[in-house]
DNA sequence: ACTCATAACTGCTTAAAGCATATAAAAGTG
DNA sequence: CACTTTTATATGCTTTAAGCAGTTATGAGT
């Protein structure tokens, strides 16, 4: 029955709320729409659940963070192109120094763990 | 009337789940109590919630994470010490692995929002 | 006719955090 | 001594981002 240790360690190592501002990035590049920027994403190494983009992208724009139209020219189903508002830059620009910031502490934690596995292990 | 326009853009930018490793870095230190850990990691410019600090550290040692005892020696009301077990280093350094890949994403992020931001203005 | 790629969206659940509050021991202060 | 503050741990309720599964629909390929 193999003792199998109820600790339940979970936890794949990840942080959340990078879908959101990497959509913005994405949308900066110019406008587009969902499934495209699923796509864009994936080959960024940022795989995102269909639901979860399709649902951010709208709760942005009741934000005012976007807007949106819908294309029904082209083949296939009509799509619904995304556009950042002036509102939706600012909002990038603190993402950035949010970001810049981070990548900072992120670097100190990285030094501070080196140091310790060293003496340690 | 001040036209409070009722986008309700909040999204502070900040990431989830950086607490959990946090502590584990801290704890990696030398074991220690919460209340400690959490002037740590104010310290550290990392504010967290007494709530969120101790739930974690309670579901940590759950998991195998950690370990913990009370000292009641000492001044003070009783202070339950933890410690990092084997697993809780593993852990640790498998978050360490997953932070490197994250500087490098955020560095390619701030790379590509530096170039649209020129280009645009 | 059938399947597949494209495209958008909903429902239910979990995980991490936000915020407020409770409890209690000891130290400091008038 | 009564009162407040500091140290220390903990619970309850809510929100938010995400995980996972599924639905609807158009048009192209076979």
């Amino acid at each position: 029955m193999s003792h199998k240790h109820h600790h339940g360690h979970r936890h794949p190592p990840r942080v959340r709320g990078l879908v959101l501002p990497w959509l913005l990035l994405a949308l900066a590049r110019g406008p587009t729409h969902g499934y495209q920027l699923l796509e864009q994403l994936v080959g960024a190494g940022l795989p995102v659940d269909p639901g979860i983009l399709y649902r951010t992208l709208r709760a942005l724009e009741e934000e005012g963070t976007v807007v949106s139209a819908w294309d029904t020219e082209g083949t296939g189903p009509a799509r619904r192109i995304y556009r950042l508002t002036d509102h939706g830059w600012e909002l990038l620009a603190t993402w950035a120094q949010y970001f810049e910031d981070l990548r900072g502490k992120l670097g100190e934690f990285l030094n501070a763990y080196r140091e310790l596995a060293d003496k340690t292990g």
